[in-house]
DNA sequence: TCAATTATTCAAGGATTGTTGAAACATGGA
DNA sequence: TCCATGTTTCAACAATCCTTGAATAATTGA
């Protein structure tokens, strides 16, 4: 993942509404929501949800579907896995002390 | 971390300036850099940079520490390693599949 | 083809964020 | 105390982002 990527999911996740958009795109799973399905649970209006959605996809962090009437998003686990790995790697550098308190606060970053 | 802190944090990681400059505070290390390094390095203006540190350390991904006529900033290495793990356990719902595709891609997250 | 359903696009306005130069503040040395 | 250095604060303006309702588009069934 290359900076400019980065920043646009950085920028998509730092939006409340946005990043519950995308957590409840992961529990979901890869079947995914429906765009009112989201308007509805979040108490959106569909117009809201629309802007929020295409913002996170121009960010890829989700994708999109068409299943008859409906559109359906679903978060992109690719994408998720490539931003923590740009936060570990690119943005702290590498930095052994950053992984060690990520272990010792408890992360479920190492199955051992 | 609770919601609060990881949308201020996102939204603080969001801005190409501000990433450079935790970028380099992580490189730098506990001794940190001061204000005026830092605006040296990247070119810019010292009232721009101040700007961009304050928004940091209201995200609490930096810390400042005054030394002689000096205000040295230095990465919050808890700070970061919450973020990692906000992103892998509360916005991706500790969901194996993206600690799967972290680990493919190389992730330096398992010593092992 | 017409109506109903599902969702997006558009345009306008408000809110927030980023940039700039001037002014102010804090520290240390002469 | 006075000046130089290092940095922040302030005020103004530009740019971007968010919200809203109205209009538009795509799909399906009668």
């Amino acid at each position: 993942m290359d900076e400019r990527q980065a920043l646009s999911s950085f920028a998509a996740l730092s939006q409340e509404r946005r990043l519950a958009i995308v957590r409840a795109l992961v529990v979901a799973g890869p079947e995914g929501l429906a765009a009112g399905v989201i308007a509805e649970r979040m108490g959106v209006s569909a117009t809201n949800v629309s802007f929020h959605l295409k913002e996170l996809e121009r960010s890829r962090l989700i994708s999109q579907r068409r299943e008859s009437r409906s559109i359906i998003y679903s978060a992109s686990y690719e994408a998720l896995a490539d931003l923590v790995k740009f936060l570990m790697e690119d943005c702290c550098a590498g930095h052994p002390i950053i992984r060690k308190n990520v272990e010792e606060r408890g992360g479920l970053l190492c199955p051992g």
